[in-house]
RNA sequence: GGGCUCAUAGCUCAGCAUGGAUAGAGUGUUGGACUUCUAAUCCAAUGGUCAGGGGAUCGAAGCCCCUUGGGCCCA
């Protein structure tokens, strides 16, 4: 409880308060103050204002002087403005707050109590290297997913692999019928050789021979096939680019439990038994007239029907996403069997994939009672229809949830440098025309960079510790700044200003806890575990201890808004709380052994707590830098 | 044309859900702090018509309406 417990007890002793008074039935908030202003306010007095027909300041003061004051508040006084601040009894909510920090089950919350969700995120087309644009789907999904099973959630992570689209025929194309070599000249990662090289150049051509649109067209539909050449062709490519990008994937700490691929999908009949659900249930309809006419469609509440099933019996993309959705929720028999993913993936997660054979490999529990999907708020529209069709199918409250970002951008600079002169506006990737930075390119820049600055700080260090370190800030620095601003804000990335390693980045966070590890290092004894509360009472040691005890909140916060930048501004302000502290309070050879052994346990409840908070951000808090 | 969305310091963003105290960070610029537990740090100065207008309220950056400007989606 931590922090939570002072808050409890100041609801608690207000509504004595409020029973006193005969109110009943107001929704205050007792929220951590903000600094000087005591250690917790209410806004009591402000609601009540009306109905009594008195100041807030009055009725702050009327109900300061009748609180009474327990176990962790010290006291409650009334502020001109109408504000109750409360102060506490630090020395106890100390102990609190230190005993229960250094706990496994420390920064848990219960808003899932147990139940299953499933997380859908990266899920790009198999045709190409990820950039920087997909890093902040597959960082936004890895890190809600880090979230919710902190808060209590049973969490299944999918990635859903679109190996029978456009994109997949485009390179198929260019592999087939234009000549390139299935083996890149130059050694170069596949996935970068397809989407680099063969399919822009694939693209390029669409437009001086308009012939390729009908071959394109006749390698979509041998495709849909799976026992063509063509498919089989297009499956071992796409299989190969897939491990290319897992690699990337994992590279930057993110697992999955399963891949699933639209090939299966369209091939287990899904979309047939779901569509004649869909008739069953009169949540489609067949349009006689109008110019949809002989097209199976939805209708639009309030916006335009949308087809589902042309005339010509061809399904519409958005009928694709249909099956997928209601497979995630459970609402069909599951027609796919489960084998292990052949590479293993980093850590003790397992990956399953999904096959039609049956066999004996048993599977992943993936019945999720409550479905996200990460996909950026240019779907809005696609998601919005599936999400209200899905709470046609499925009675619990936001069962299918899209959880959609903006997307990334290129600043102007960063454009210029790839070629294209924007007139000072950032730009949009864009895949087909080459126009995007590679997140294994950025990657790589970070940590030959963070290597540089390793090695200067450490000149005797070896190679192998130094590469951990590249590696571990490397990957804080891209997680942080995908993960820091919220969902809604477009990201305009800048290469130039990708690299900072300063201010508002992870490694200042990650620098924070190298700095207590050292701490901890030096002062060459056991962590000692009872110690005098009482002697930690400066202003820095209780906005640090105050920090450690709000990560629940913080948590509890971040699950149930499904914001992950909650736990980045978290993390943030803790640091701040204790680089403060570092500045004021000296922890080692004080001549004070009692002094030394409290700010000595302050210290290790901040390691471990900040290393739960950059984990729940899937990042890794090394002991040196 | 319709829908979604954003607008707060020179720049990048918090704060808005649940209205209330001097609107906060980072970055930039200027100056300062390493014989001390690591300066990937810290301190100070600088910087605001919270896009504009109206409304409800004792009280609005926040709520409602309108306008403007940007982005995205659909046609």
């Amino acid at each position: 409880m931590a922090f939570e417990s002072f808050i409890t007890e100041i609801q608690s002793g207000l509504k004595k308060v409020l029973d006193g008074l005969e109110i009943s039935g107001v929704s205050y908030v007792v929220e951590p103050a903000r600094p000087g202003f005591g250690d917790a306010s209410s806004n009591l007095a402000f609601l009540l204002s009306k109905d009594l027909k008195k100041s807030p300041r009055d009725i702050a003061v009327m109900i300061s002087k009748l609180y009474s004051p327990e176990d962790l508040v010290s006291g409650c006084e009334a502020h001109p403005s109408g504000y109750l601040n409360f102060t506490a009894n630090w020395n106890r909510l100390c102990r609190i707050i230190l005993t229960e920090s250094v706990l496994d089950e420390y920064g848990s919350a219960d808003v899932g109590g147990g139940s299953e969700i499933i997380v859908e995120h990266t899920s790009v087309n198999p045709n190409k290297a990820l950039h920087i644009g997909h890093v902040r789907n597959i960082v936004v999904g890895d890190t809600i997913s880090r979230i919710l099973s902190r808060a209590g959630y049973k969490v299944g992570v999918l990635n859903y692999v679109d190996d029978s689209g456009l994109q997949v025929a485009d390179i198929v194309l260019g592999f087939r019928h234009l000549g390139f070599p299935v083996e890149p000249a130059d050694g170069k990662k596949f996935d970068h050789y397809c989407g680099d090289d063969v399919y822009v150049k694939t693209t390029e051509m669409y437009a001086s021979d308009p012939g390729l649109e009908n071959a394109r067209k006749e390698v979509l539909r041998e495709m849909e096939d799976g026992d063509s050449e063509t498919a089989k062709f297009a499956d071992m490519i796409t299989q190969r680019v897939l491990a290319c990008q897992l690699e990337t994937c994992w590279r930057l700490s993110v697992t999955y439990d399963c891949l699933n691929f639209e090939s299966q999908i369209i091939r287990s009949g899904l979309w047939n038994r779901i569509f004649e659900d869909l008739k069953k249930r009169n949540l489609v309809e067949f349009e006689d007239t109008g110019k949809n006419a002989g097209c199976w469609v939805i209708r639009g509440s309030g916006e335009e029907d949308k087809v589902l099933v042309r005339s010509n019996g061809t399904a519409t993309y958005i009928a694709k996403d249909i099956p997928y959705a209601a497979w995630k929720l459970g609402l069909v028999d599951d027609p796919f069997h489960y084998v292990k993913y052949e590479i293993e993936q980093p850590g003790s997660r397992v990956l399953w994939k999904t096959v039609l054979e049956p066999n004996n490999e048993g599977g992943p529990s993936l019945a999720g009672s409550r479905v996200i999907t990460v996909i950026d708020s240019r779907q809005a529209r696609l998601q919005n229809i599936i999400t209200q069709l899905m709470a046609k199918f499925k009675s619990v409250p936001d069962a299918y949830v899209h959880l959609g970002y903006e997307s990334v951008t290129l600043s102007p600079d960063t454009a210029k440098t790839l070629g294209m002169d924007t007139g000072g506006k950032s730009a949009q990737m864009s895949g087909r025309k080459g126009l995007y930075v590679s997140a294994d390119s950025v990657y790589d820049t970070l940590v030959e960079r963070i290597r540089t600055e390793t090695k200067k700080r450490h000149p005797e260090m070896s190679t192998s510790e130094i590469e951990k370190i590249a590696r571990d800030v490397g990957v804080g620095v891209m997680r942080y700044e995908m993960i820091k601003q919220d969902l809604d804000k477009i990201i305009v990335f800048d290469l130039a200003k990708s690299q900072s390693l300063e201010g508002d980045t992870a490694p200042y966070i990650q620098y924070a806890h190298a700095r207590a590890a050292r701490i901890l290092e030096k002062s060459k004894r056991d962590i000692p575990v009872n110690v005098d509360y009482s002697l930690l009472d400066g202003r820095p040691e209780l906005a640090l201890i105050k920090g450690i005890g709000m990560l629940e909140v913080c948590v509890r916060d971040a699950a149930r808004n499904m914001s992950p930048k909650v736990v980045s501004r978290y993390c943030h302000d803790l640091a701040v709380a204790f680089n403060t502290f570092y500045e004021k309070s000296h922890v080692l050879n004080l001549d004070d052994e009692n002094l030394e052994n409290a700010r000595l346990c302050v210290v290790n409840s901040f390691k471990i707590t900040i290393a739960r908070g950059l984990g729940l951000l899937g990042i890794a808090a090394p002991d040196v830098m």
